[in-house]
DNA sequence: AACTACGCCAACCGCCGAGAA
DNA sequence: TTTCTCGGCGGTTGGCGTAGT
């Protein structure tokens, strides 16, 4: 069970390999075959360790070895394995027949995970994730509005839509509140913050920065429009992939278009407004948002005091019981039904 | 043009299990 | 049974390129 010796040696060369290094690799081996790793290096006249050559055979000389992006096909593959395999990298590589392990991790860490984070999904599990980030991402798109408003005044002639992204600003600061409430309750007795979540949190928590898209406030259009409510009770809960990235990647571009067709529901009077997608033109198809009207936002006090499970435990639930003042984001059964 | 911040990814580190001695 | 070597694996690091200021 002893350590590897061959990492201990002195005096062998480590760091990038020079392409003299990798010719007298690759033509050892198309010789020879690998053999013993251990062996390998001195009879290939190689000044390094055995490790180093298996690691740089296998990742990157290995001659089946495809480079270049990974496809929508690997990246649903790797997802669909990810969720069943976890981390086994190995595993997973196994499947994507090219392609090794370090380069899946290697994606994993540095787009996937990142991604499925954006949609509010927690990465090492698949499913939406219920703590009180969960939410943070639609929060966020709703805050957005607010700076889309001011920057660009024209687009919009609701005069109460403005009053309600004004609304959903407020709630970003006393969302902030809440989450430094917490933060200072848990620093001292808890690793929240160097938690595998915990990271998540921290990237959950630098998207509150995250500024409206240029092409936002140059009013671009985008294909498929994508209905969602906010406030109506009866509707399905928002946790859909989807269209998240809609609002938040600012690659995908979208714009705004009121109109005044108030609703009553249960959360009070609403005024909707239509995401467009771009070559969308018509509204007779187009979607709308439900925006409640803002109602008496809870005190500073009531909300630093609150229970970040309550806003969780509102999330979960379906029955309408979720605090207007606590921007929740909900789709109709059949537009679920479109989507999926 | 210079500096900084950030993302990407090749390579390394350290641990583990299998199997030989 | 114990000890040791080896190959394999997942986590992490550090250098490089690029975008932003």
């Amino acid at each position: 069970m002893g350590r590897s010796a061959c990492c201990d040696e002195n005096g062998l060369k480590k760091g990038p390999w020079t392409p003299e290094e990798d010719q007298k690799l690759v033509h050892y081996i198309k010789r020879h075959g690998h053999g013993s790793w251990r062996a390998l290096p001195r009879l290939a006249g190689l000044n390094r360790c055995g490790k180093s050559c298996r690691l740089r055979w296998t990742n990157y000389l290995r001659p089946d070895i495809k480079r270049g992006k990974f496809s929508q096909d690997e990246e649903q593959t790797i997802l669909h394995l990810h969720s069943v395999l976890v981390n086994k990298w190995s595993a997973i590589a196994t499947h994507l027949p090219g392609r090794t392990d370090n380069e899946i991790k290697n994606f994993w860490n540095t787009h996937l995970k990142k991604k499925l984070i954006q949609m509010g999904i927690d990465p090492m599990t698949h499913q939406p994730r219920t703590d009180i980030f969960a939410s943070l991402p639609q929060l966020i798109a709703l805050a957005n509005l607010k700076e889309l408003l001011e920057n660009s005044p024209h687009l919009f002639d609701d005069q109460a839509l403005i009053l309600q992204a004004e609304a959903a600003h407020l709630a970003k600061l006393q969302y902030m509140q809440l989450l430094l409430h917490s933060a200072a309750s848990t620093t001292t007795n808890d690793d929240s913050l160097s938690s595998p979540n915990g990271i998540a949190d921290m990237e959950a928590l630098n998207l509150l920065s995250s500024p409206v898209p240029a092409h936002v406030k140059e009013n671009q259009v985008i294909p498929n429009s994508s209905q969602f409510s906010v406030g109506n009770a009866s509707s399905q809960q928002l946790h859909h992939p989807t269209l998240l990235p809609h609002l938040l990647d600012p690659q995908v571009p979208f714009s705004f278009q009121t109109s005044l067709n108030n609703e009553n529901t249960e959360m009070g009077n609403c005024s909707s407004f239509t995401m467009l997608s771009q070559g969308d033109n018509q509204t007779d198809n187009s979607s709308s948002w439900l925006l409640p009207s803002p109602t008496i936002p809870p005190t500073a006090t009531e909300t630093s005091l609150s229970n970040p499970g309550d806003v969780s435990s509102n999330s979960s639930n379906n029955n309408g019981a979720a605090s207007p003042y606590w921007p929740e984001l909900y789709f109709d059964d059949s537009i679920m039904h479109e989507i999926s």
